[in-house]
DNA sequence: CGGCTGTTTGGTTAATATCCCAATTGTCGA
DNA sequence: TCGACAATTGGGATATTAACCAAACAGCCG
């Protein structure tokens, strides 16, 4: 692998990454159902402590997946990219995918003769 | 945020998560264009032990994004999902879309008066 | 059976992430 | 200007991750 292959990868790997939790989820989620949210607000529907929500936020912000915008006092953010949905639309597929994989091999235990046919 | 949601953020954040470092991603990029690779391939091409590419391996797996095969003495890996394309465009869009405001700061710093409308 | 290759697992260490608390900065209204 | 609220930053404890090496395992061939 070359160093400038590697370094793509890598690029990739630091937005991906900044996706890969759960709060981060939930917030990038609701901004892009709900639209721009101030830090107080995802605190709030988070339920962690403000300081936690304004890291994950500062995170999610420096992989440009997000943009803030003071409004008075308060920081709002909201996402700076479209395509996020399809991007869940994907995971959800796994997961779909693995839930099935389950079944059927709960199946197979159950009934292994039949399972093969059902 | 209920428990269930938690919970529903938490299993997609295990499967992104998995996708989160460039070794990995490189090797579903390579399963994705050309198809099953045995361990001993994919430990060449990535170029770091082979136990390291193995774990790499087993957390994809985990995850259900490969599943793997025996053939005599070799184990292949192939992709089990086919809309990690569509997750690799969504990626490239942000790193684009990052590339660009670094280029329009970088402008606005060399004549901040022009560069609104250059 | 004994050795060979391919693969996985265990162990150790270093780096990174995550959380909450405490302290600081910034903005608004009295 | 002071006090209150919003947000960020620093610090420290804990947990997770990732790398390599070494050792164990699994098929296959002689």
């Amino acid at each position: 692998m070359t160093p400038e292959l590697l370094a793509r990868y890598e690029a990739r790997a630091r937005i991906i990454k900044a996706l890969a939790h759960p709060t981060r989820l939930f917030i990038v989620d609701e901004l892009a159902h709900s639209g721009p949210r101030c830090v107080c607000e995802l605190t709030e529907m988070v339920g962690a402590d403000m300081s936690t929500v304004s890291k994950h936020l500062a995170v999610l912000k420096s992989a440009g997946l997000l943009q803030d915008s003071k409004r008075g006092s308060q920081v709002y953010y909201q996402l700076r990219v479209g395509c996020i949905t399809n991007f869940f639309a994907c995971v959800e597929s796994v997961l779909q995918a693995n839930a099935d994989e389950q079944q059927r091999m709960l199946a197979h235990i159950e009934s292994p003769r039949v399972a093969a046919r059902s």
